[in-house]
RNA sequence: GCCGGUGUAGCUCAGGGGUAGAGCAACGCAUUCGUAAUGCGUAGGUCGUCGGUUCAAAUCCGACCACCGGCUCCA
């Protein structure tokens, strides 16, 4: 439900290990996949030189390399890839030509009996993941092995020429993987490679990933002492440190501005909420499994105690939500809801919207939790927006424009737009289809009216409404949902909210819930790999240092330091003892955009001698040019 | 939650059954210096936690916790 502002997670791979690809679509493949789905091959008869019983299940080319599943009982560890490697080196080195051959089913299928699928000779042991992957295949399918050497595998294609095509691979990783994505069934060890054309493009994208690791935010926060998350509090609970309070503070300023331009109401609403109120809106009991229990009033204890409630008794009642208590908010709207209901409403009034960087709690599983992009309570630049079903188109405009102004002003463009929609098999969905219709066509006019390039995925809209969501990647290619625009038709329905139309009748309002950072957890962690810590000056923490030379201007160092102060900028001194050349590394390091160097000429002329971190010396003009500069850098968040 | 890996000073890491190591950061003293590291010195750790084996555990074993990668999940 409220899906509100769903934190949303999609890994590619995922996608493309469970989405059976069209031969046409597999013709196209391009070349570089195809290497590595023929890398992913050479890894697979290398692995089985040295481990013969291991079980293959899938292995295919993913964004940046491949991976294949196995299930063996020795596990696969890091110290093992040198070993993997030497062997694949053999198998390049050997040239085999990758060999197709088109069979009928149960010819494959008796070769996965015989356990010659996914292996180098026939087993004792059938190929029992390639036997039921046979399975899948639908009637009518062409059904493939390809061969290299002695291995054979069921494998749709297409491949690379010979083996002696995959030069240049490097396994990277292991990790377990579930067969078919099914946490019910085996876990397997994932092996993941990558593999390019040359050593040099191999060589450039491992340097990537170093960069990649030197640009994460949990790495650039602790250097540059923005956040925390601290186990003596908790996991997945974010501490804002000064520095990053600093960014989240400018932030949600310039959201608050663009809100007042656009008509919101502000409004503050407390942490928790009673029981009741989300067995209303549905989200209690049957979302427990992400909410933190819920808190029981000392009345109720008591009650059970003196009942002689026992804890398995306790524990039914409370699942069944019959223990009054309050919940942590996992989310917003019921209040706002609230807040909305507690008058009457002419449509004259309408729309409402209100809004609220509101903090939620949800209960994410420990394995799921990182950094600022998954945690367990964030705090979401929210708003609720109470319209007639006519005014929906309008208002999702406004959500959508609002977005690109934040993302734009940032220069986040990097992102890609998914209009979620529903599945017209399906029944369901809450809400009249006609209304449905019309939501859903506002949303997309709306989306395609933003001149950015969008996904249209149908049934994966939520229950009670169609919605679009913007999705960015993090610095080792997972995508995040960042901003989100969704209509309910449901939450209306369940408090029975009404307005009064121009027909004198009661009539139900529309819902639209909309994020356009998301939270402001995952948005500062990706916005810090946005900049790779290098922020514009009117979010940096330390906008300003003030070098001088030596104590000599010690004096007119603090003159500087006062009048930029005063100026309304955050500015600090290095009065140490060290050679400029040091206190300059230092403030590069702290990633400080401008800083002053001031000996006894700038002194001598009122100037200040400016170096900017990225864009290196600026001149030196006089201070009162140099702070009018800086006003109007930072009043325009000029990047 | 599941599989695997990791956990030694604020940070990056070495070591490894017998008194705990380096660089950077911090602190002190000297240096007064012009665009990415001045020199010398000082201080800093129950080696993630708890338990076991042992004359002796940071080191070996077990459990737990946290983090990292992936899987699953995500109203």
């Amino acid at each position: 439900m409220d899906a509100a502002l769903s934190l949303r997670f999609f890994p590619e791979f995922f996608l493309m290990s469970v989405e059976r690809k069209s031969l046409e679509q597999r013709e196209q493949m391009d070349d570089l996949s195809r290497l590595r789905h023929s890398c992913a091959h050479v890894m697979a008869t290398a692995i089985l030189r040295l481990w013969p019983q291991a079980q293959l299940a899938g292995g295919p080319p993913v964004e940046n390399g491949f991976y294949y599943d196995i299930a063996l009982d020795h596990a696969i560890t890091p110290e093992d890839f040198e070993k993997i490697e030497a062997e694949m080196r053999r198998v390049v080195k050997a040239n085999e030509p990758f060999r197709k051959e088109v069979v009928s089913r149960e010819a494959a299928a008796e070769l996965a009996r015989s356990g010659r699928l996914g292996a180098l000779s026939e087993r004792g042991e059938p190929s029992r993941f390639k036997l039921e992957m046979l399975d899948d295949i639908p009637e009518g399918e062409e059904i493939s092995l390809f061969y290299n050497g002695d291995f054979a595998d069921l494998c749709a294609g297409p491949h690379v020429g010979r083996t002696g095509n995959c030069k240049a691979f490097k396994l990277l990783s292991v990790a377990a993987a579930y067969f078919k994505g099914d946490s019910s069934r085996e876990s397997l060890q994932r092996v993941y490679g990558t593999c390019f054309k040359n050593s040099t493009a191999l060589r450039e994208h491992l340097e990537k990933l170093e960069e990649a690791k030197r640009r994460d935010h949990r790495r650039i926060g602790r250097e540059m002492d923005l956040f925390q998350i601290d186990e003596a509090v908790g996991q997945g609970l974010v501490l804002w440190k000064p520095k990053g309070a600093v960014i989240r503070r400018e932030l949600q300023e310039f959201i608050t501005e663009e809100l007042d331009r656009q008509g919101y109401s502000q409004v503050f609403t407390p942490h928790i909420g009673r029981l009741g109120l989300y067995q209303t809106s549905g989200h209690y009991p049957y979302y427990q499994e992400s909410q933190y229990p819920p808190v029981v009033t000392r009345e109720a204890l008591k009650a059970l105690a003196d009942e002689g409630c026992s804890c398995a008794e306790l524990n039914n009642r409370l699942e069944g939500g019959r223990v009054d208590g309050f919940l942590l908010k996992p989310m917003n709207c019921p209040h706002h809801i609230r807040i909305f209901a507690s008058g009457h409403h002419s449509y004259r009034d309408l729309p409402v919207r209100l809004a609220e960087f509101g903090t939620v709690y949800r209960w994410e599983q420990s394995g799921e939790l990182g950094g600022m992009t998954r945690v367990r309570g964030f705090t979401q630049d929210d708003a609720h927006i109470f319209c007639t079903q006519d005014q929906v188109a309008e208002e999702i405009r406004g959500c959508l424009d609002l977005v690109k102004v934040i993302l734009g002003t940032l220069g986040m463009e990097d992102y890609r737009v998914r209009l979620s929609l529903r599945d017209p098999a399906s029944d369901k969905y809450v809400g009249d289809p006609a209304n449905w219709d019309k939501a859903e066509a506002a949303l997309r006019d709306a989306v395609s009216g933003l001149g950015v390039e969008y996904t249209e995925e149908l049934g994966e809209a939520a229950f009670y409404g169609p919605k679009i969501d913007f999705v960015v990647k993090d610095v080792i290619g997972r995508e995040w949902q960042l901003g989100t625009v969704q209509v309910d038709y449901n939450l209306p329905e369940r408090f029975d909210l009404q307005y009064v139309g121009s027909d004198n009748q009661p009539h139900r309002p529309v819902m639209i819930h909309r994020a356009p950072f998301g939270s402001m957890e995952r948005f500062a962690g990706l916005l810090i790999e946005h900049f790779a810590g290098h922020f514009p000056v009117w979010l940096a923490p330390e906008q300003v240092r003030v070098l001088p030379v030596s104590d000599k201007t010690a004096d007119y160092a603090g003159r500087v330091r006062a009048a930029l102060a005063e100026a309304g900028v955050r500015v600090a001194l290095d009065a140490t003892a060290d050679k400029i050349g040091a206190k300059i590394r230092r403030a590069q390091i702290d990633r400080t955009p401008y800083m002053l160097v001031l000996g006894p000429r700038e002194e001598e002329e009122g100037t200040v001698a400016v170096r900017h971190s990225r864009r290196g010396d600026c001149g030196s003009p006089k201070l009162e040019e140099f702070v009018a500069m800086l006003r109007g850098e930072i009043d325009g968040r000029r990047r």
